[in-house]
DNA sequence: CTGAAAGCGCTAACAT
DNA sequence: ATGTTAGCGCTTTCAG
């Protein structure tokens, strides 16, 4: 690899010291115009690129922000990401992005590179593995801020961005039930994790709202993965009482369902309703279209950076600081829309 | 920020040197194992992390690539970046990703980030927008490895890694014309990007084969969104002689125009097949479920994560790299089987 | 407004 | 097997 131009290279050139190229390059109010032009000329006919190595070691941040979620490929981590992206540049920090793939060993090796390579804050949104949380500690113990969004470590005191997932989820039901469906089934993911404990919290309370008695055989717990989907739904149609609806806590888990109800001849939304959870695009463009919840990814992604930029900023590190909870929106379409029968 | 726990701290309390724990928490040769286990126990107990941006300014490595997409939230995408990261875990290396929005401002801004913090390689699939290649010979120029897969830069002579896509769409269409579609019509991307201009070779190579005229009205060239498939099937239908097939150089703008067909009452593959390109997984997932062209995603990223290697590896950096192909696959699925007619 | 000098935390010759 | 020393490229007091 050729040597890189140095602002040691341009201080020699005009005959300067490097303080000065320092302070140009940044914009230093302490250096005369004149100067700033000289400087500034050179290095874009030198091709000079500030060493963020060196400039970060100095000066002790590394203006990055570390962000850790389970799958890239959703439109709703994706979107989350954009949301961060978005306001770290109005900030001039970039967003190293890694994924666990749900894995708690990949999970830990994102935290410790993270540590290694001194991010400035960590972003994360724990995977369906993780219900133990030293990796987490240690951040906290290094001083770095840490921002939970979606899945939390509710042992934690620190900052949160969530949904409110019982809401979400109390209107999916409701809706649900306004649409005349009878036995509501319920396909969420592990209890450990606040969102799908909270999803299935919704459902029980719009279920006792009016009055409808819980049945446990309803009631699934998976990975909300596509197959997971196809998987209970065949278990749960063969119950002697089988549901006349799904709410299912993932827009894949819904899916998988969705797909092999259509492969076995049950009519939706008319046999069958079934409604799914995060609004994914796809949701959209399958037959029958999708109901599902919006969580303002975009949104929840936003306000998880400011929360980080807040946070570095206030010199009061002791405020307490409150989490943040955002309300979700059900999307109403065609796969739980039977109200014209 | 707390102050956190460096060499010299570990150092001072061993009563030893910084390059003895430095040494030792590298597993040097020349280091007593008595002294590694007391270093590396030391090192456990505090909590030590090595500061990367220290060790990387100081061995000008900064054992990290940078990973340039349009779309993080692609099957395709995603799984690319799988195949790097699988690699670069096995070499210590980790991997950074910035995506584009299909955006030439973007992109660049991301190539300046990598370049600012000194990536050992860029790897790169460039965005539609694309079309001046400033900012990659800017990576060339500061000697940084760059390597290209899927989308390349043609003109430059760096490496890529591409799928043999006139191949590709060759089959596609061919699997069309065996099924019995007469008139096929192209929706394909921008010409100035090199997939879209091969998968239209591939197009016409098989028509021409079979000695089928070439009908330009057939052939629509747009972004490959969802919504522009909508727009160019809704065009396309209304066609004196409209087509009896669509091959679609992407899986988003595929499904736009058969959701549009079904909308519309076309019986499908009856009445008009439909084959995509990329093998997204929801392709598998609709209904009917759509053939598509398999780009062996994962491996293409493993294959450019291994080409950075072999070329930091090489001590010869003049020897002329060959780029490589890798052979696409035609998934078929219902979209375009209508053999039994 | 500019320069001199120290040092961020680590690595790697070069000693011993 | 360990220590000494210099320095990666930059920022930032402190001096002038």
């Amino acid at each position: 690899m050729a040597k890189r131009v140095t602002i040691q290279d341009l201080a020699k050139e005009l005959n300067t010291t490097t303080s000065t190229i320092s302070r140009a390059l940044r914009n230093h109010h302490s250096i005369s115009t004149a100067m700033k032009k000289r400087v500034l000329e050179l290095a874009k006919i030198r091709n000079y690129q500030v060493n963020s190595m060196a400039a970060n070691l100095r000066s002790g941040k590394s203006m990055t922000i570390g962000v850790v979620v389970p799958h890239i490929n959703r439109d709703f981590f994706a979107n989350v990401i954009s949301g961060i992206e978005g306001v770290a540049k109005t900030e001039g920090y970039s967003v190293v992005i890694c994924q666990t793939n749900d894995k708690i060993d990949k999970e830990r090796d994102c935290i410790s590179t993270f540590l290694k390579t001194r991010v400035d804050g960590v972003l994360i949104s724990v995977g369906l593995e993780t219900d133990c949380f030293e990796h987490l500690e240690q951040v906290k113990k290094m001083n770095v801020p840490l921002i939970f969004f979606d899945r939390v470590q509710e042992s934690s005191n620190s900052m949160t961005i969530v949904n409110d997932d019982i809401e979400g989820a109390f209107q999916a039901v409701s809706h649900l039930l306004d649409e005349g469906y009878k036995r509501i089934a319920l396909f969420s993911g592990p209890d450990h994790i606040n969102i799908y404990r909270n999803r299935k919290q919704g459902y029980l309370n719009a279920l006792e709202k009016r009055g409808i008695e819980i049945d446990e055989k309803l009631i699934t717990s998976n990975n909300l993965s596509y197959e997971a989907g196809v998987e209970s739904v065949k278990r749960t149609m063969k119950l002697k009482n089988p549901p006349d609806a799904i709410f299912a806590a993932g827009d894949y888990v819904a899916l998988g369902a969705l797909n092999w109800l259509k492969k076995n001849n049950y009519r939706i939304p008319e046999d069958i309703g079934v409604v799914g959870y995060s609004n994914e695009k796809f949701t959209n463009y399958i037959s029958p279209s999708l109901t599902s919840v919006d969580q303002h990814s975009m949104e929840m992604g936003r306000y998880a950076a400011k929360t980080f930029f807040d946070l570095i900023k206030s010199d009061n590190k002791d405020i307490v600081l409150n989490s943040l909870s955002i309300n979700p929106k059900l999307i109403i379409r065609e796969s739980s829309k039977r109200k014209t029968i």
